[in-house]
RNA sequence: GCGCCCGUAGCUCAGCUGGAUAGAGUAAUCGGCUACGAACCGAUCGGUCGGGAGUUCGAAUCUCUCCGGGCGCACCA
């Protein structure tokens, strides 16, 4: 509907030119609103307001002449002028019943459409560190993520979601020792753990696999692993030189590829944690990207060769440094450290360099907002290896504040004190974690409150609109109860009796939801689909209460029973997109 | 100090590529089950859109400035 009033418009307007009423050539991107008064009509345009000064003559003016040259339509009852020069349209009610056979033929495919003209997209997401389980912060981004993702496949791109494991680097080593500074303690070994090692729980479990599965064999007194050790920080020293020595201790005790084999076990087991964990959260990967393959494959090498030849690479001090500040960057950036060392950043290069070469037509990095200081080197990277940046998009999610009713959770990874995403799809249930973290708008700063979310009361939204699904398969249950039959045509013969202002608003609301999903998939905001969910659920509910659906009136009753079962499959094929569940009874 | 995000009803948030009277939920008060599920519905109450200035027909929305909160500013990742 929305099509058809553009097109009679950029009619109208086309005429005016040749006419010569209008002397413009670029035309402003008409925006045709629907009215949320329903005394403006149905849909509305200001293009007379955007156009009256470019045309030189007053709103309300270009507005009558654009009514007149308007091309007459038989789904456009009325069309009229208001306010300061609003064009307001409205519509023949009898158009509006069209939507309920169109979703029963599209069923699960309505809303899905093909604007995104099977073009390539990226979306990388979580990519967190496999030093640890996944927390409540990494919770927002996978939700976040996973429906941006779905939203974009559902309007017609070709979505690749990828997660990049920061398996190689300094952190994973830290972790590799923390694991072996335990499995020491299962052999029996008695020792002050370093204040920078990783102290969670899961390590003491790795730790205490590794020793089951091998018993001794990775021991080493505790009095040779400390030997000739500078003090750690508790102790006067420094924490970062203290356990980059035991990194180096413990590779030479173990030798390599001892170490590697702890390592291994260590980020295996972690990785495997992280997958099941978002496999069960609703989350799935097309590729799970692996740093230490860039480093392994000359992935690194080959992009910092890139940039050599361009000449944006120099050496000094020692390291090597990527000349960003050239391309928009704040200052220049080591890539490799004095030490002979890739930084994090000059595999992130490759990444993206191996992200350009596979030929997406847009790359999508979904980071938390700490790194949003990050942007503008990843942007100079691209540019400098011969890319568009404007290929990449980089959506930032900011932080979730966790509450349990008033009460602050406190949060703090290093020491293993931070409530695990796992914990929270054990409390409140994947439906209502998912529906909390997409609920909020990405950049918005949100407050997650446990207690709200498990609340089974009138107080959770997300029972919110699963009940007015739920009550719908009720009604149909009913149905059957009293011994009656749908007859789905005979409804559809009487679409027309559906005319009370419940049910209007019904037709209005379903015939939105294909705007609705392309907006929220274009514009990255899931929010905007849990918002009109809620709108249509409100609706239905409204409707329900006003209105009895089992009468005894045949064809009345299968034109309501029709609607309602619009109503149904849209909720079901939103809560889809979603990936939250659509219960029958609750 | 510099950069990014945010500030809207008591609370949690929509609305932000400028548009018609600023909306939900929740809390508070009142009302609705002999009804297809009351996990629901209806009504009332509640606002200097952080403050100020500017841009124009028109600003919660754009610009500047100040205030307040969050996050960044490594040869960490």
């Amino acid at each position: 509907m929305k099509q058809t009033i553009e097109a009679l418009i950029l009619q109208a307007v086309e005429t005016l030119k040749t006419s010569g009423v209008l002397d413009i050539n670029t035309l402003p991107s008409v925006t045709i609103e629907r009215c949320r008064d329903a005394q403006h009509g149905d849909f509305a345009t200001n293009l007379a307001l955007l156009l009256a000064k470019p045309a030189k003559t007053n709103p309300r003016q270009l507005a009558e002449k654009i009514l007149a040259a308007l091309p007459a339509h038989e789904a456009v009852t009325k069309v009229e002028i208001a306010g300061p020069g609003f064009i307001n349209f409205f519509i023949n009610p009898n158009r509006q019943y069209a939507i309920i056979p169109t979703i029963h033929e599209l069923g699960r495919d309505f809303g899905l459409s093909t604007v995104g003209e099977g073009k390539k997209v990226q979306v990388e997401f979580v990519s967190a560190n496999p030093t640890g389980p996944l927390h409540v912060g990494h919770g927002r981004g996978a939700a976040y993520g996973s429906v941006v993702a779905d939203l974009l496949q559902a309007v017609g791109f070709e979505v690749h979601r990828e997660y990049y494991v920061n398996d190689a680097g300094r952190q994973m080593d830290i972790l590799a020792t923390s694991i072996w500074l335990r499995y020491l303690e299962e052999c029996g070994e008695v020792l002050v753990f370093p204040s920078n090692g990783y102290r969670g729980d899961y390590v003491r479990e790795i730790a205490w696999k590794i020793h089951k599965a091998s018993a001794n064999q990775y021991h080493q007194p505790i009095a040779a692993v400390l030997e000739n050790i500078p003090a750690d920080e508790p102790q006067g020293g420094d924490k970062d030189v203290y356990i980059d020595a035991l990194i180096e201790r413990a590779k030479t005790l173990l030798g390599l590829e001892n170490y590697r084999e702890v390592f291994q076990v260590g980020l295996q087991d972690i990785l495997q944690d992280i997958k099941v964990d978002l496999s069960e959260f609703g989350v799935d990967y097309q590729h799970w990207f692996s740093e230490q393959q860039l480093m392994d494959d000359g992935s690194v090498e080959k992009a910092l060769n890139r940039l050599r030849e361009t000449d944006y690479l120099y050496e000094q001090d020692g390291a090597t440094w990527f000349a960003s500040s050239r391309l928009g960057d704040e200052k220049d950036r080591v890539v490799v450290r004095e030490n002979g060392q890739y930084t994090y950043f000059a595999s992130d290069i490759a990444y993206h360099h191996h992200k350009l070469e596979r030929g997406f037509d847009q790359i999508i990095d979904i980071w938390g907002a700490d790194h949003h200081g990050y942007i503008p080197r990843v942007r100079a990277a691209m540019r400098a290896l011969g890319a568009d940046d404007s290929k990449l998009t980089v959506l930032l999610v900011q932080f979730a504040i966790l509450y349990r009713g008033e009460e602050k959770v406190s949060m703090s990874t290093r020491s293993g004190d931070f409530v695990t995403l796992r914990q929270l799809r054990n409390e409140v249930g994947k439906d209502a974690a998912r529906f909390f973290y997409a609920m909020r708008r990405s950049e918005q700063h949100m407050d997650f409150d446990l207690k709200l979310a498990t609340s089974k009361t009138n107080e959770n939204p997300v029972f919110y609109v699963q009940y007015a699904h739920a009550r719908v398969c009720s009604v149909l249950r009913q149905l059957d109860e009293k011994g009656w039959q749908r007859n789905l045509p005979l409804g559809m013969d009487n679409l027309t009796l559906l005319s009370t202002e419940h049910e209007t608003a019904l037709l209005g609301t379903l015939a939105r939801y294909p705007e609705v999903v392309e907006k929220a998939a274009l514009q990255y905001e899931p929010h905007q689909l849990i918002l009109y969910l809620r709108d249509l659920a409100h609706e239905f509910h409204t409707y329900y209460n006003a209105h009895q659906f089992l009468v005894d009136d045949a064809p009345l009753r299968d034109a309501r029973l029709n609607l309602v079962c619009a109503v149904k499959q849209v909720l079901a094929n939103g809560l889809g997109l979603l990936a939250i569940n659509t219960p029958e009874t609750m």
